[in-house]
DNA sequence: TCTGGGGTCCTCCCACAT
DNA sequence: TCTGATGTGGGAGGACCC
């Protein structure tokens, strides 16, 4: 029997499913789950929606102009979360070796599992069907040699928009050693993954669109195009090499918590709040994962949309508000924030997977002692009533303001 | 015509230690 | 003590992914 372990798991339309799930009155229309303001983007379009060109990533405004009569959803990530976390489960049952690559999809390596549940199709198929038995949700699966195939494969397996309609996928699409060639070369030369916008005028300066185009070209002419790493990667993907495998021991390496203002914003001050928030956002998730970071990072992205970035190393790894907040405001005094900020954001990484930090040892840091508290309480509080339920105040030195 | 949010990885440059 | 080579960590930015 020929190798195929490799699965991608793909749920169709996921967010949208799940927002029609809760409101069946959105199933048969075309529904957009996004931002609707001037700024907001989309993050997951109905096949009817798509079918009129609206397409993730697009902004808000384009989406409405191309589909004026669509339902605008604003997205709730914790909801998609918690049906990602079941389907995981589903997974869970068949293999240990899951890769997760997003919400709404997964690498799987069903090579140890064909014992028991039979070839890798034969698992997809059973997969689809515990799926949407489980959360009444619709995937495809592709089913390859390696995980380049097995995503592609996974796009084939989906529902099609065509001029006569939208049409019902396959559900399974099996790549196999006959025609994988056919298969892989058939593809525009962006479905390959690290091949984005500025790659992609790159290679059609170089005349190739196709992955059939990027396979005729010497390995040389892309290296010196792209660079040795990401220009050999290509030349192998393109003939089909692929040995990453399935990791189903990726851990974390940063979090970041990032807002992009209504209007673009001048004042210092405002700013200066607004790290806070973001600081408090990202800290709370460091302790509920267990995790502190030695590296925290400002981003502020310009009213020209270009990127400026600071960061900043300390010796012990941090996961509280003010500790995170003081150095994201330090990194902030050394921007001019003359020409307005449209976009803010706080991170942090050189995570340790070490647990929850302990309590200094200095029996007088009264400080890091009554925030570490303060902290805790805070995170049973939204344990129990939601993140909104509280938050901070300023200023963000509580001796500062009331010790008590 | 306008471009979110949360990530990963890579490259380049610089400072510092050996 | 000075100099150059080399390794390493940190900082900034870019490209990419969903």
């Amino acid at each position: 029997m020929e190798d195929l372990p490799i699965l991608h798991v793909d749920m169709d339309a996921f967010y949208v499913e799940v927002e029609r799930q809760s409101n069946p009155s959105l199933i048969g229309k075309p529904v957009v789950v996004g931002g609707d303001s001037q700024r907001g983007v989309v993050a997951s379009a109905s096949y009817e929606a798509r079918a009129m060109g609206v397409k993730s990533a697009m902004s808000s405004v384009v989406a409405r102009r191309l589909c004026s009569d669509a339902v605008f959803v604003k997205s709730d990530f914790p909801r998609y979360r918690e049906v990602s976390r079941r389907v995981h489960q589903i997974f869970q049952a068949v293999t240990p070796e899951i890769e997760p690559i997003a919400l709404d999809e997964a690498f799987l390596d069903v090579g140890g599992a064909r014992k028991l549940f039979g070839s890798s199709e034969e698992i997809a198929w059973q997969l689809r069907s515990d799926i949407y038995e489980g959360v009444g949700l619709d995937c495809s699966v592709g089913v390859a040699s390696s995980k380049l195939l097995a995503k592609l494969a996974s796009v084939a397996a989906k529902p099609q928009i065509t001029s006569r309609g939208i049409q019902p996928g396959v559900g399974v699409y099996v790549v196999d050693s006959e025609n994988q060639k056919t298969f892989l070369e058939a593809h525009p030369v962006e479905a390959l993954w690290g091949v984005g916008a500025v790659t992609l005028r790159k290679l059609r300066s170089l005349g190739i669109s196709t992955v059939k185009d990027l396979a005729a070209v010497p390995e040389q002419v892309l290296v010196e195009a792209l660079g040795a790493s990401h220009g050999g990667h290509l030349w192998k993907l393109s003939r089909g090499v692929d040995v990453s495998r399935v990791n189903s021991e990726r851990q974390r390496k940063s979090i970041s918590h990032e807002e992009t203002f209504p209007s673009d914003v001048y004042d210092r001050k405002a700013l200066e709040s607004e790290i806070v928030r973001l600081s408090d956002a990202v800290s709370s998730r460091a302790r509920t994962q267990g995790t502190a970071g030695r590296t925290i990072h400002l981003k502020v992205r310009r009213p020209d949309m270009s990127f400026v970035t600071r960061s900043i190393t300390v010796d012990e790894p941090v996961d509280t508000l003010p500790e995170i907040a003081e150095k994201a405001t330090e990194l902030l005094a050394q921007l001019d924030i003359g020409q307005g900020v449209r976009l803010l954001g706080v991170g942090l990484s050189r995570l340790d997977e070490t647990g929850p930090r302990q309590l200094s040892l200095v029996q007088d840091d009264k400080r890091d002692q009554s925030w570490s508290r303060l902290s805790g309480a805070m995170d049973r509080i939204r344990e129990r009533y939601g993140h909104s339920a509280i938050g901070p105040g300023l200023p963000i030195n509580p001796s500062e303001n009331n010790d008590s």
